[in-house]
DNA sequence: ACTTAGCACTCGTTTTTGTTGAGTGCTAAC
DNA sequence: GTTAGCACTCAACAAAAACGAGTGCTAAGT
């Protein structure tokens, strides 16, 4: 357990390297106002320190920096969240006032504000449609060879692909078609409906369609569930701001881990309710061993839609962030549970 | 004008310069097997062709770069359009033998092969939605105050947007109007819908449809082209392995450059036929004076769909990048001919 | 008249050496 | 237990030296 003293100490340390990213000194920690200690007293405190794991000195001649462990300790009993500045606040409060019906535009925009406010990249998973239900489909020819698909869910996500027509297939054919899978799929949740189809349909269609081996095809384009791209990020460039990213092939290490949609759902999943930072190793994934991703997911009825996070180096002004989080989730969900609900 | 043998040499040079990215000296030159010339000779010739301001020297004992007046020259009259190798015809191959619908999604998959064999950042600029016409016009409820709205054009686009129903709107009242709008707008240009509706139809409306002040803010909302993200970009990593781009402060220059889809949008838009290369300071903005973009339109019926095009140094396979646009933007043309021709 | 070997010279790059100063650890005094 | 003082360490910066790729010029060769 850490003295009241080191832990003062701690915070500063900490706080100081979170502003000026170069190590701190004793003396830079005894002349700040809440220390009333001379520098000696506080490098024997923080060789205690460094031993116990909290601070690490780059060489032997430069002053401490905070250890992982360091940070993870400041953030769990150390930082005081700290109210947003009046700017900020605004807008927040301007964003969600303004009239946004599209969850895509209300994502986007949320997660250009949290960078722009922030200096680091944010990140943002849409809702997972996976699970949405099928409300209604319908399909519009465009000539004789292509037709619009359209599927509406019961979230009022809508759906669309462009599906070629094979031959000898009529305009009634695809009319019957539809009137069908209306009928039998509404309320399936998305990622069943090709199945359902397959497993429970088939016969059914053979009796009431004409032609419907030909439509076969037509319906499995129909159905086919994408890999939907629901991540949306902003301030990627924001990453080249950062001290600890002046050489290019760290820049490069993450950047194109940015691209890779999947790599990115997975770093930043949260399942947790609240906000949840993870600092540097407590990341899987050993690109990212040097940054930390603080996320909080928002919720309607108690199922979360998404998540919204950040990305920065270990030296990240976690008091900021983690309040900035925390407002922008819960007003994420009150604004989409005023829509769903 | 230029001899043949100050031809022979430029073109070694550039050469030379666009593989190894370092000032080529004169023995380099005199070493290559299309030349039979000792250094001597060489050194006299690149003398003057820096006088004439196709060679600059970085300094005075380094070798020569082509200034971007040589890269000019190089590209107008020495470079032979390279055939493609195997490797790289055959992705084009099956990207085009395989079945792609959607518009996006061709475009996005051309874009990821062309950076990925080029190793420069590829961008393309999709079809203006702009004229597109408006082919059919839906609405579905989502519940008692919000609806989709869907809008399909002649070209087979979806423009969904989901908008939020006022108070005192009934179903009723949304069906006729849905049912007049689709009666009069149906081949009105997207970008004149809103125009069409204030200027024409509202008298119609009023003798047609019950409460239709109520229903004037959703008709707005419906009808509001918006600024639609058409831009689509692959291998944006890629700047950050070419040499002249270690310095993080340049790359960041281009990367807020490329998050501005405005700017991107006027910097490659081409309406000439045919590939166009652009040479650093040929670019008017300034970010981009050390860089260059060549570009193509692909066609359909006449008329330009959407541009494909690259950004690099001016040290560019030029080449390799010209034929390889050409291919893909002719592909592209086909492509697209076959689906809505 | 053109080509080329030879050589002195230039100048960026790399290596070496020297200097500085922030910061430490330890000791001894308070 | 706290703090002033001091010797020590070591990265960072700067100056000096060595290096070498490449040039321009001259003079000899064809």
């Amino acid at each position: 357990m850490l003295s009241e003293r080191q832990e003062k100490i701690l915070r500063a340390i900490v706080d100081e390297y979170i502003h000026h990213a170069e190590p701190v000194g004793s003396r830079t920690v005894s002349k700040r106002k809440d220390i009333g200690f001379s520098a000696a007293t506080i490098r024997n405190e923080m060789a205690d320190l460094e031993e116990t794991g909290f601070l690490e000195q780059p060489h032997t001649s430069a002053g401490r920096i905070p250890s992982q462990f360091g940070y993870r300790y400041y953030v769990d009993h150390l930082m005081v969240p700290r109210h947003l500045n009046r700017s900020d606040l605004m807008m927040i409060r301007e964003l969600f006032a303004s009239q946004m019906n599209e969850v895509e535009q209300t994502i986007q925009e949320t997660a250009s504000i949290l960078s722009r406010v922030t200096n680091y990249t944010s990140i943002m998973l849409g809702p997972e449609l996976y699970d949405n239900k099928l409300k209604y489909l319908q399909v519009f020819p465009l000539n004789d060879h292509m037709a619009v698909a359209i599927l509406v869910t019961d979230t009022g996500h809508v759906d669309q692909r462009r599906i070629t027509v094979p031959e000898g297939v009529s305009l009634t054919n695809i009319e019957q078609m539809v009137n069908l899978l209306n009928a039998k799929l509404a309320g399936v949740p998305l990622h069943r409906l090709k199945q359902t189809v397959h497993k429970e349909l088939l016969e059914e269609f053979s009796r009431h369609v004409e032609n419907y081996e030909y439509l076969l095809s037509m319906i499995d384009q129909l159905l086919a569930t994408e890999a939907e791209g629901r991540i949306f990020t902003s301030g990627t460039t924001n990453i080249l701001s950062q001290p600890e990213f002046k050489d290019v092939e760290k820049v490069k290490v993450l950047m194109e881990l940015l691209e890779e949609s999947d790599t990115v759902a997975r770093l930043f999943s949260n399942q947790e309710t609240g906000v949840q930072v993870r600092i540097g190793h407590e990341n899987e994934l050993e690109a990212v061993n040097n940054c930390s991703i603080v996320s909080a997911s928002f919720v309607v009825d108690g199922r979360s839609l998404g998540t919204i996070g950040l990305l920065g180096p270990t030296r990240m002004d976690y008091q900021k962030v983690v309040t900035l989080l925390d407002v922008l989730s819960r007003n994420l969900s009150r604004h989409f549970q005023r829509i769903y609900g």
